[in-house]
DNA sequence: CTTTATTAGTTCGATATCGAACTTATGGAG
DNA sequence: CTCCATAAGTTCGATATCGAACTAATAAAG
């Protein structure tokens, strides 16, 4: 083949390649499931705080999502707009702000994550199912192991 | 748990997940090491072009990066402007051009895996080579699923 | 206490990406 | 040949993201 300088190690980048073509796809899938103007990434904002609790802290947030703190002020200014979250200071903290959900985020949660089901099921065989769940554990390790090192 | 409308098929989710989680942090490993300015996206079509061959149109090197057409537009100048390609006009299509690999642009990709690789090396255990080797097979079947379903 | 260092959040300028509209060129219908 | 539909690239305006510099508040050192 010759496709790169050794060749050893190759491996390891078709699966990164492999991982990449899959996110950018499954993201697509998951942007066309909501509403115009809500980005994935806001979405994975709501999802985290439904999954986890809110009442966290804009930094606290940026580091769970691994974007940087300005990165994460527009984002809560856009889910703020849509009333899917309120931002308030941190009686605690002069410096710091409390962010909350409101019913209206967690009901855009509901819908967005049934509105994915919905389109996935039409797509995904069980055969598919059964390869993501048989490689997960694999996956977890390998997420583990790029995160103690970052 | 009770984390989501219904509970079916939430496994689907976990998958999604750890797959974007391992593909955000391997894309910063290759970010850094490129040179200041050069995006792990352009990084993908010198590598495109060197793996499947250059002398294509801008429009299918977009499609096979997945992008729109503009944003190929603005990165093959960017690419242009370091020489890492040309851009020329098509003698048999007056409205279409063709992008080909400059000698520096060779170079580049194998600086930038051997550098990548290297820093792999530095990571990956052989445990966690084999679950890449392993997982590998069935990453491709999903993404082909996706691939046929856009 | 006062001074200094750190932390939370914002602002500024830059790049990557997108959708839509536009320009030019090709190609088919009549 | 002329007219219209399609295709390639570009331009324009918008959003997401980043790094760096800034402001305000807390915390630590003395």
């Amino acid at each position: 083949m010759k496709d790169a300088p050794g060749s050893e190690g190759m491996e390891v980048f078709g699966f990164f390649n492999e991982v990449g073509i899959i996110n950018q796809l499954s993201t697509a899938i998951l942007a066309a499931c909501l509403p115009d103007g809500v980005h994935p990434s806001h979405f994975a904002i709501v999802n985290h705080l439904v999954r986890l609790g809110d009442g966290k802290s804009p930094v606290r947030i940026a580091a769970a999502m691994q974007v940087t703190k300005n990165t994460m002020t527009h984002s809560l200014k856009v889910l703020s707009d849509r009333g899917f979250i309120t931002v308030e200071p941190d009686p605690e903290d002069g410096r710091g702000k409390i962010v909350r959900l409101t019913d209206a985020g967690r009901a855009f949660r509901e819908t967005a994550i049934r509105s994915v089901l919905q389109r996935f099921g039409d797509i995904v065989t069980p055969a598919h199912q059964d390869a993501m769940q048989r490689v997960l554990g694999d996956l977890v390790m390998i997420r583990k192991l790029l995160d103690e090192n970052r």
